[in-house]
DNA sequence: CGGAACATTGACCCATGTCAAGTGTCGTGG
DNA sequence: CCACGACACTTGACATGGGTCAATGTTCCG
């Protein structure tokens, strides 16, 4: 039977929280960014690691035509800019205000004297990551757009539960667009599905940016197709 | 100016060749396994990493409904099974008879005391997957199905090239259907964009798994909205 | 109050999926 | 060596999900 690991789609490293590591990350500075601001952006040299303490960051590739494609979004506690080597291969924005935690590399180069099992977690943050990544792959892949909006729903959704936040109850920090590129959809194809979902009495728009799950059991089914392990 | 990293699609540990790891590696078993015998599948105990000497490797996830999501191709030289915490959360499944390196994980741990570098040896090595499959889903997110076929024997064009083989002859040791599972296409769109290629006079079908490229430059520009880079 | 940005809705169209023949190609056994 | 069957691949005809283009609503902030 499988138990195995990973929810999916919180493709940033979800945090990786030992004592060493948060040593490392005390004596780190805050920085603050506005909605839009850019953390880190491709081609940027690599010199600190983020992590997110309050906001929300969308991590996103373009296309030369402009196409983008959002790998992820970093909430609270999660952490970004691992695994880029000399220079950023991606960019990293603000979809609101946010405050990060700036742990420079070459500090964390020297925790590891202290703490060589620091390599190990750094490589499991990014192993779950990969996972994430590899999640992801398999809802743009395969899923048609209801699935695809749904899965990402129920995503945010064991988020909040497992923050202690009501799981029925969502906040989109993103906007449609940035579903979109995440989900590989429209925009357009973003709100008809949201409309849709919403007349099948499965969710109610509280607001554009709130949403409110009616039955979660029924969007479940409706995200078939759905890893094992839900 | 950007001299950035990764080609793309080499979606599995590209080798991390170090003495202390090739030492790890020398003593470890080699396993023989035919095409299409799993190597391991989702929900095994992640005993072991695994490292193609000859042959190929899939990597894929699968919906319950059967789709199925191939996440990479490893060939020799390639790592698999890295990342995997307990227990794996994909399949691996060889693509033709394949020999492979087995190296049980707890040995690795052991090695670690040897060489406390080894760890970000491997943090390394899967930031690098973690890359490639970004990478994929760049591909398989925005873009057209001829841009993905073309982006597809583009890498491994670069792959031929990096490991000394001649970049315009393409072996394909995978079927259609895993382009297509890979791609995130039909296997008969797959055909089909091959056939459209051909008709174009920019690749030649020796043989149904063997593609002769006739003019890069032009695939090239036809896969743009190519990541910056190449 | 006005305007910019974001979201929704509608009409239409096209790329790609689906279904269904056909056509190699390879390996096996007679 | 040939015949057969099993697959894999190609090709065609058709259907459709989601993209595109365009208009309208809504929200929020100055």
């Amino acid at each position: 039977m499988h138990m195995s690991a990973q929810p999916a789609h919180h493709a940033s490293v979800a945090a990786a929280s030992t004592k060493s590591f948060e040593q490392a990350l005390a004596g780190a500075t805050l920085k603050r960014v506005e909605a839009k601001e850019f953390v880190f952006a491709e081609g940027d040299a690599a010199s600190h690691v983020y992590r997110v303490e309050t906001g929300a960051v969308a991590l996103f590739k373009v296309l030369i035509d402009g196409r983008r494609q959002i790998v992820g979004f970093a909430y609270p506690g999660d952490l970004v800019g691992l695994g880029a080597e000399g220079e950023h291969m991606m960019n990293a924005q603000a979809i609101k205000p946010t405050r990060l935690r700036c742990l420079p590399i070459s500090g964390l180069h020297r925790s590891v004297a202290q703490d060589p099992t620091l390599y190990f977690q750094l490589y499991q943050a990014v192993a779950r990551e990969l996972a994430s990544a590899r999640d992801l792959m398999l809802t743009t892949g395969q899923r048609t757009a209801t699935e695809r909006v749904v899965s990402f729903l129920l995503a945010l959704s064991r988020r909040n539960a497992r923050t202690g936040r009501d799981p029925a109850m969502l906040e989109l920090p993103m906007t449609r667009s940035d579903i979109g590129d995440f989900l590989g959809l429209t925009i357009e194809t973003v709100s008809r599905t949201f409309t849709k979902l919403r007349a099948m009495g499965l969710i109610e728009l509280v607001h554009s940016s709130e949403v409110k799950l009616i039955d979660i059991d029924a969007l479940k089914s409706l995200a078939d197709g759905e890893d094992r392990d839900q």
